[in-house]
DNA sequence: AATACAATTACGTAGCGTCAAGGTAT
DNA sequence: AATACCTTGACGCTACGTAATTGTAT
């Protein structure tokens, strides 16, 4: 089976113009390319654009990807690791940020009522 | 007191590249510009700085601080509001990466224990 | 004349979205 | 002849970093 570019698209869920980017980037290429310049996949594209979604859904980098695809088994244990450490740096960085916004939130509403307070008694 | 970029950027911690980058993009406004293209910030553009780097603590996007910062309180509480639950969401999203790259880690270990188990069996 | 600082292009980064213009027909 | 799909540019987005080149002296 070979696929065009919209088949291999509609199969995955990405977009034609991301599969071309994945060429340009020489992530995945087609298995082959007609003299008109149309791009045709086969299987291997496919189970490859698979283990593409995998790590890219685990966020990794598409140049990192590229590098995974291509490494032994402790290699990717080892990427996975040190992913995993940053992701949740992020997620702690993310973890500070939220309770910053709820502190700043509250202290304002406070000011706010102040003012409120103050406005009603010159209204009176 | 007025500040060169350099003596600015000293002050904020930022480098003169950002501020000339803040200076391109509106947010931030030298007070005054020499003939010779010389930048200098006065006390304005100080607490104006504060302000910026307050909101970028939080994770604003400098596009959304330049809003902000002219805008009354209630769109600021507003904006506040729906960053911290767009925060929210990407901090979810990272928890459920984490538990993805965990279980993937995991897994990964299981197998390896398998085919070393079978190649020491085939070592004898 | 040398030093330190200033400025203005302008390209690079990540991952595509979004035209625009023009071929192809698996 | 029309339709639907394909291609290759090329700019846009975020927030600057990093030269390269050249001017200024608060």
């Amino acid at each position: 089976m070979e696929y065009s570019t919209k088949e291999l698209s509609a199969l995955s869920g990405l977009t034609p113009r991301t599969l071309r980017h994945y060429d340009a980037i020489g992530l995945l290429r087609p298995a082959n390319v007609r003299p008109s310049g149309y791009r045709y996949y086969s299987r291997v594209e496919v189970d490859r654009l698979q283990q593409i979604l995998f790590y890219r859904e685990l966020g990794f980098p598409l140049e990192k990807i590229k590098e995974l695809l291509e490494s032994p088994d402790f290699q990717r244990e080892e990427a996975l690791q040190s992913h995993l450490a940053a992701i949740r740096q992020k997620r702690d960085h993310m973890d500070l940020l939220i309770c910053n916004l709820q502190k700043t939130i509250s202290t304002d509403n406070e000011r706010s009522r102040k003012i409120r307070r103050i406005q009603t008694k010159n209204d009176r």
